[in-house]
DNA sequence: GGTGAAGTTAGACAGAGTCCAATTCTTATC
DNA sequence: GATAAGAATTGGACTCTGTCTAACTTCACC
């Protein structure tokens, strides 16, 4: 599931429950805070830290705790519902984008954009080292307001 | 200067005054402590974080302080003779290798290896961001011991 | 409705990195 | 070589991100 599937316009009972649906077929339990927690990445489609999550979770009324918030985007990213963005030296973003994608880093305002990852051929790599498999591929643009 | 270009075995005394034209020749006035902190991470040419560089130079006398290994090493950074490599969410690590270059990163052991950079190349990239100027390209291979 | 497992929580804790005012060095000049 | 002014260093307090734990709550199932 991504955002993308889903219907512009949904009665907020309806999002919870499609929410609900996408966290059992991860094998993630549903909760009222996951499903919160899902619901600011996913209708947001953008990279969020873990700060940026719990108050967005807590906007209106105080939900859920820090706690719970760092234990869900890492369950999260074991089951494959996000992906980490490690391009800050200070925090973690969490990726609702799942598809292989790279990624824009603007150094002074942090905002990071997505890079289609189709479009990108990467050429030359030397074999990997002996005993090891790949886990993942990054590729960061790191730009800045022009001079 | 890179440690390549250096004699293989040399005086410490030579060593350091060679350190301390490198220092100058990139506009970083001398002294013991940043001489210290350039031996360590050219003598060593691995990737170090700052507490491993703090670690290095205090080995035989405490000589400098946690302030001034951090002060240094963004000198140095500014100044061109480092570069930050950004993989673990934790921990930022400083590369004496300025050439431009990527990295496997194995995420279980934290193990970076150099990839050389002018073999890799790099298709279809878009455009950037409107008014925005590149500032670098980080590949990132994330590997992990063979399951 | 009762029970055990799963999930949540406050708050203490840890580690990386920053900051500051007081002190010590470096370097240029005499 | 002594002097003086600017540059660099320092301990320690502080911030921030993230982890941990033991008590508590909720959920699934009978
Ligand atoms: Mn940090
Ligand atoms: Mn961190
Ligand atoms: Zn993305
Ligand atoms: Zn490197």
């Amino acid at each position: 599931m991504n955002a993308q599937s889903m219907p512009m316009t949904v009665r907020p009972e309806d999002e919870r429950a499609t929410l609900s649906e996408v966290l059992r077929g991860h094998g993630v339990g549903p909760t009222h805070q996951r499903i919160e927690i899902a619901r600011a990445l996913f209708s947001r489609m953008t990279h969020l830290s873990a700060d940026q999550v719990l108050a967005a979770v807590n906007q209106r009324h105080a939900e859920t705790s820090k706690a719970t918030v760092y234990n869900t985007l890492k369950l999260f990213v074991e089951k494959g519902l996000v992906r980490e963005v490690i391009v800050d030296p200070t925090k973690v973003f969490y990726d609702p984008n799942t598809s292989p994608h790279h990624h824009f880093y603007d150094v002074e305002t942090g905002e990071i954009t997505d890079i289609d990852g189709d479009r990108i051929s990467i050429l030359g790599l030397p074999a990997l080292p002996e005993g090891k498999v790949a886990a993942g591929i990054d590729l960061i643009i790191r730009v800045r307001g022009a001079a």
